[in-house]
DNA sequence: GTTGTTAGTTAACTTTGCTTATATATAAAT
DNA sequence: ATTTATATATAAGCAAAGTTAACTAACAAC
């Protein structure tokens, strides 16, 4: 299973990793609450701020508006966001997260960096200047070859 | 959003950035061969060569022995995987994937790649060893703090 | 060999997510 | 003012995933 690149092989080891330690934790703790994937990218969407109109949502999951607009329901239903009209152009909805929404994801986010959290304190402050200054590297090479 | 931890936020921000450009492809192509994530979620861990009973793997993905027992019905009718009776115990049903069910397996771990492949080309030598090197760290850190 | 346990299947049902097609309201264009 | 385009909603219908409950077959114990 291991390629000729030992920088990818190291990269998956990592993510491997940190599937098997955080996402499962993760996971079970969204399915706990009710959530599915598509909610849980939707309300991720909203998280990163980006834009809020029911078809960007779609758009973004990779799914039509109608599918969008049904999910976004069920959200509605659980009080985790609300439907608000864009002032300046009526036919767009803007989603909103409500505080029980926020809180929520707050949570999610929470949940998936309890691992983190036993990691940063485990490691020595060196180890941790190390890492970051590595991740760094990567972050702004990956933004160079296609930023956004 | 940001924590008082440096850490944590580099390493959230390189998840983030691995989310959303290694998993977008990932998720597009799955969808494009009609493979959910349940599904995605059973070949995993019959990649990983855990044990496979159908209840082991319903346990693994948090489902029912029956909601397994289905799910995996559909996997045979795609003829990716086989169910096989365990000589040892006749009551167990070992299952194995196909040819076609490796070749997709291998194909969803490659589309997952391709960024990161990007990646490696665009680093310098210098800068992955750099980066490996970190990595390998937090690996073996993460070993410890919770080892299998 | 009966009795109980374990692994898996099957059936009936519910919920979710998706699709297409149709409808409605607003905005933009001419 | 009328037409056209856009943003969303709604309806009908399908497939998948999940549940519980009832069933079969194989093993284990005594």
């Amino acid at each position: 299973m291991k390629s000729t690149d030992s920088f990818i092989d190291t990269f998956n080891d990592c993510v491997d990793l940190f599937m098997r330690r955080s996402m499962r934790s993760f996971f079970q703790y969204t399915k706990g609450i009710g959530l599915s994937m598509p909610q849980i990218g939707a309300l991720f969407h909203l998280n990163r701020g980006s834009t809020s109109g029911i078809s960007n949502i779609g758009d973004d999951l990779g799914v039509t508006t109608a599918a969008a607009s049904q999910m976004l329901d069920r959200l509605v239903q659980q009080e985790l966001i609300l439907r608000s009209e864009d002032p300046d152009d009526r036919r767009v909805k803007n989603i909103i997260l409500t505080d029980k929404g926020r809180k929520i994801l707050e949570d999610i986010l929470h949940v998936r960096q309890a691992w983190l959290e036993d990691l940063s304190t485990a490691l020595s402050a060196g180890e941790k200047e190390q890492i970051i200054a590595a991740l760094k590297i990567l972050i702004a090479k990956a933004d160079q070859i296609d930023p956004r």
